[in-house]
DNA sequence: CAATTACCTACTAAACGAGTAGGCAGAAAG
DNA sequence: CTTTCTGCCTACTCGTTTAGTAGGTAATTG
């Protein structure tokens, strides 16, 4: 498994803030809404504000508002950042240092493929195109 | 993460069967070779046995072997057998009941494609290829 | 001021990953 | 027939991760 709640929740969240444009919306209500709890998202809100993905204020009135148009935010880098990686081993995890015998091994170009493959198909979906209703 | 040591490990252990042809080999040269827990390995040799993509016979002599021509292992097949699934997401994974929200998930379809690339990617692979020294 | 909200730190219960330990069972060699 | 080597089986352990809870502090509005 790649995605776990976290990054889960994170684009439900965002949905949920798309389909409510008008100003400041509280996590309560999202919470409520998505049937999710409310301190658990917390701490992914937080993750998401204080990297610029969405917008914070405090106080009565204060909730969370989407930064930019639905358009340009990419999955991919959502699910990155909630996510940690989205590689499919942990040998290609960032921060990892790298395996001793990378060098000579044979399924490393594989997998690296793999990520690239990962890493482009959630780059090529915006939250917008989650908005509008399944085609398929 | 989607492939654990599990699934690596059994690639391995393929991959220096298919190196010696002769015979059987005991799991305790292999482990040796590939630097791996001798112990740790038994548990993922005999589901690999028990399916059928190794054979192992007991006793003093003994070991595995592979069943077939490497061109004809599926990474994909190895891969979902020894690490259960190569679903994205735990809802796609299967054994698991159907999300009650999954009708109107606007996400699913995302992680349903993903899903049908994955296997799709693992099962052009054979273990014939990964003995071809990379190209890339 | 009180109420509401984001944000911060710490804790927990369960599951999973990656092994260990100690056997039994089958097959060959002496 | 016994010893030795092997696959196979069950149970246990230890650390990390996941998915939360609990209880605060800080900012903002009415």
């Amino acid at each position: 498994m790649i995605v776990s709640t976290r990054g889960r929740y994170a684009l439900r969240v965002m949905m949920d803030l798309a389909e409510h444009p008008e100003g400041f919306i509280p996590l309560k209500d999202i919470a409520a809404r998505q049937g999710i709890s409310q301190k658990y998202m917390e701490g992914i809100m937080t993750i998401l504000s204080k990297n610029g993905y969405v917008e914070g204020i405090h106080g009565k009135g204060g909730g969370y508002r989407l930064n930019r148009p639905t358009k340009e935010y990419r999955i991919g880098d959502i699910l990155r950042l909630t996510e940690g990686s989205l590689a499919p081993v942990s040998c290609l995890e960032c921060g990892t240092e790298p395996c001793e015998r990378a060098a000579d091994c044979r399924t490393l170009p594989m997998w690296s493929e793999l990520h690239t493959i990962i890493n482009d198909y959630f780059d090529g979906v915006t939250l917008a195109d989650l908005m509008t209703p399944a085609k398929k």
